[in-house]
DNA sequence: CCCATATCCTTATGCCGTACGGAGATCTTC
DNA sequence: GAAGATCTCCGTACGGCATAAGGATATGGG
């Protein structure tokens, strides 16, 4: 389920967000640490969020728990809410954070077109790469400094094309909820499979049986369902990719042409 | 965050997805009630899915538990484990049994384009019904009785467009990622907006004023940004259309923008 | 009547986020 | 160096969650 960031103190939460500390620089976060009482902390804002990523990577967001963040730096849950005020604010700085990957700038020395597309590719890897990213809550946006990078680059790519600002903004919310729709297909699965151990093979292979035990007149419901089935996916005109499951495959081409209609119907727009 | 089906025994939540009595219809469920022993079921597998739809609808996934649909049908949280094996499979259940509220048929008369366009409206409209449906995984899909009717409906449209059928599946994959990632922005809001009491309208207003505080340097840091913020939203060739708030305006115009990018380019190809 | 079987409930277990307050470290100020 | 302020980190506890286990009770067939 979509995980709703913490509405808490919205300032603290934004300054968090947009602290000074860098990147993943497990730096002070507060101000200095220089000159103040108390023990010298163990830990930073930093750091946490880096291990709160590492946790939700490896084992899925339903089992990113304070707990289990705590456990990974060595504390207790209640350690964390030193620095952080609460697992919300926590998801929100994750995500973030996991978007200072993308990078800052693409050529358009080839095109607008193969610079979007470039763009929409590194969104798509760093999705799958973040799976719970798709599960923190779009509503509220996160609005943090690298998701404004994320846009500023994008539009950087968009502007000077020759469209009206009211059509960019639409263009790029067409962008990014395709890429994120896209992406959530393969993720989620990604997902279930390591939470489950089941592989995304077997699994398809295990319902269809079921499938077919309790509704043999399937072919006869849903014929043009049945036909599509009955294809093979595709022809030869692939390079090998040799390790690629066949889910991910299908997924990622049918990522290649949606991106491939949007941009083609933008360009004769 | 999306919660994960239960992977109990699969058998079971297929025979549960696909049991013969359908929809709403608050029916028996396995097999004949008569001439068994025991008290006489008070409740249903469909009674128990409606509720527990209600609840979603109206108060958000999150608050979606098992106590909370008991109460509504004036039952403790156990008593719905006689009818569903868990959380997951009802999860399940309630996912198909919304997409049986899309029509089954588009007419073709008016062009395949308007056709489509029509059935990516319904379903985004569905989407907006019941926001709940896209925290459900897609991982591992539902594959009940009304998601393959929805897909033969689509493919319906599709087929016999000249298409090949490698390309017809990549064409309702993006329909299916676009559409579910541009009703994700606006449903979420609105789920955000029931759980937390504040509109969307204040909660901006408030974020911008402690951007503003907290990066003050915005505008030289994303100029492209602040160029499409500092303009207008649109010209005034719009209809009233009243009550809608200016964010759901703005996300609706989005998604009539993105899939007409779509099946503009679905049709140059 | 008897008993198998069904519904529904009470209770309990082990998670979760997090409020509260205590223990002890480390600073500034005398 | 002592006092007091302030900080980090933790132990405990509370209420909520899904759900396992088993008991009370109703209903049918024999």
């Amino acid at each position: 389920m979509v995980v709703f960031a913490g509405q808490g103190d919205a300032r603290r939460s934004m300054a968090l967000l947009w602290r000074s500390d860098g990147a993943g620089s497990h730096g002070r976060t507060r101000g200095e640490t220089r000159g103040r009482p108390g023990p010298k902390p163990g830990l930073s804002v930093g750091a946490i969020v880096a291990a709160a990523i590492e946790v939700a990577d490896a084992e899925g967001m339903a089992a990113l728990s304070m707990r289990a963040v705590g456990e990974r730096l060595g504390r207790t849950a209640m350690a964390l809410y030193t620095y952080v005020p609460s697992k919300g604010e926590l998801l929100d700085l994750m995500y973030d954070q996991a978007l200072a990957e993308l990078p800052d700038g693409y050529d358009l020395a080839a095109g607008r077109r193969a610079a979007v597309t470039a763009w929409a590719r590194d969104l798509w890897a760093l999705y799958l790469r973040h799976p719970w990213m798709l599960q923190v809550s779009q509503a509220r946006p996160v609005l943090g400094p690298h998701e404004y990078a994320m846009l500023e680059t994008l539009l950087g790519l968009l502007r000077g094309g020759g469209l009206p600002p009211g059509r960019v903004r639409h263009v790029v919310g067409t962008l990014f909820a395709f890429v994120r729709g896209a992406a959530g297909t393969i993720a989620e699965a990604r997902q279930a499979e390591a939470a489950t151990g089941v592989t995304d093979e077997r699994w398809w292979h295990d319902r269809a049986g079921l499938l077919a035990e309790v509704a043999p007149d399937f072919a006869a419901r849903f014929p043009a369902v049945a036909w599509l089935e009955s294809t093979p996916p595709e022809g030869p005109v692939e390079e090998p990719a040799p390790g690629e499951p066949y889910m991910e495959r299908e997924a990622r081409r049918m990522f290649e042409t949606g991106l491939a209609l949007i941009l083609t119907g933008l360009g004769t727009i």
